[in-house]
DNA sequence: TCCTTTAATAGTCACTCTGACTATAAAGGG
DNA sequence: CCCTTTATAGTCAGAGTGACTATTAAAGGA
């Protein structure tokens, strides 16, 4: 009665359509951005979409996300090659797309704030969009958007990834802007800075004596992201909500 | 040059088989088990894997995932239904499987010690192997299944999940045991008492002065799973891994 | 029946971590 | 030179936890 009494049968399968969707964060002036791009055909035309595609014969879904990730972004290969990608789950609704039966494996990444926009992907357009007052967006991807923000924000209290939104060089007072960005949270700044310096490999610091401000104010020390990825004990968000 | 310039194109995707995996984990006399099936045809025949299959055309991964947890185990749909199973992550290896492009969608399942070791499933053979001094398993299933586990001993940090292991009234030496199994460390009876006690929602007393024992000894009150799916503060586990 | 064993439950104490503060230092602008 | 701004240092009380000790309630054997 079912579909595959032992094992599988390879001549009996169903064909799906297998792609990847991007949930691509940045912060940028203390509010969090998602790339998004436009499409350019039915269904949803004119609409906005994750940034997204099939994955091709030889690929893994990883490979696919970052050929795509370099694609929309302009980010060199390397660049990318070199980010977290942190696989979120598997979309496998039978109506998640009108035309046909499409499972998506969906990836977050957190990118520094970026020169340039978008890069010269075939993508119709591609775009930077605040987070919060998204209008709908096409497909199910305003629900994978809500489960990438949430993954990110949980991920925020137990590793090390807000580092990923920040430059090679950054100061404690942008970290801590990053996770009150995230967090939508304001932290108290000696005990945000207490907690990460006590934190080993979390950030380490930068030798020379080169200082740096944000406008006005005692210049900052600057640190660069650390080599541990979990945080021992977690970080967590005042009055600590689960998504 | 790449997959799809802008949105989907119907006509130009690469056909995959989808399948779910299911890691299905119980605790027996205090020793971590995984349900596995053997298989009957090539390849690995004869070999162990993880239970599983196709996804229908109409229907999503999870409810896939339930088919074959209640064939598998023979479980009744209701009891499946109530379950939760936790989606592990997507393996797309372009040769994770030797005959055919296979994407997996990996589920993990905790359940009490069944009083059948399974059902009438229609899979060839079907047995619960302890999870420790297990073979190498069919297709990447050993790594499906490493990951499951990593991911359970986190997930018994922050979340309420260990209570699926337990059955509908169980007493706190019970729950102490199947973190202790499942962790790999003995922890201290008074203070995790105290914990779990301390924590809202996550077991509560069953009223009736009935009591039970394990052997000798004074009998333990009994308790059922609370309301609460999250632990606030987590319970982390001594020397904290994370996996 | 008394004593030993076993397991559940109660309680103590010191240490760590955290939230909420206050204080000081180093810049820039009027 | 004073005032504002931001970074950094330090203090203090309360929550949470690890490591214990003590007590209670059963079973079993001498």
């Amino acid at each position: 009665m079912s579909a595959a009494p032992e094992g599988y049968d390879p001549h009996a399968f169903v064909p799906f359509a297998v792609t990847v969707d991007l949930a691509v964060f940045t912060v940028r002036e203390a509010r969090l951005h998602v790339l998004l791009v436009e499409r350019g055909g039915e269904p949803y035309k004119g609409g906005w979409a994750l940034p997204g595609g099939f994955i091709l014969p030889r690929e893994s879904a990883e490979e696919a996300a970052r050929r795509e990730l370099a694609e929309e972004t302009g980010l060199t290969q390397d660049t990318v090659g070199g980010l977290h990608l942190e696989q979120l789950r598997t979309y496998t609704e039978p109506d998640r797309d009108p035309r046909m039966r499409v499972v998506s494996v969906a990836y977050a990444a957190l990118l520094p704030d970026l020169p340039e926009p978008r890069g010269g992907g075939d993508a119709a357009r591609a775009r930077w969009w605040e987070a919060r007052d998204l209008g709908d967006l096409a497909f199910d991807h305003g629900r994978i958007l809500a489960d990438a923000y949430d993954r990110v924000g949980a991920k925020f209290e137990y590793t090390c990834l807000a580092t990923q939104f920040c430059p090679a060089e950054f100061t404690l007072g942008e970290l801590q802007q990053v996770y009150e960005t995230v967090w939508g949270v304001e932290l108290d700044r000696p005990n945000f800075r207490r907690k990460v310096l006590a934190t080993p490999g979390f950030v380490e610091a930068v030798e020379g004596p080169p200082r740096r401000t944000g406008g006005r104010g005692k210049p900052a020390a600057l640190y660069r992201a650390g080599a541990a990825a979990a945080l021992h004990p977690p970080l967590l968000r005042p009055e600590g909500r689960t998504g």
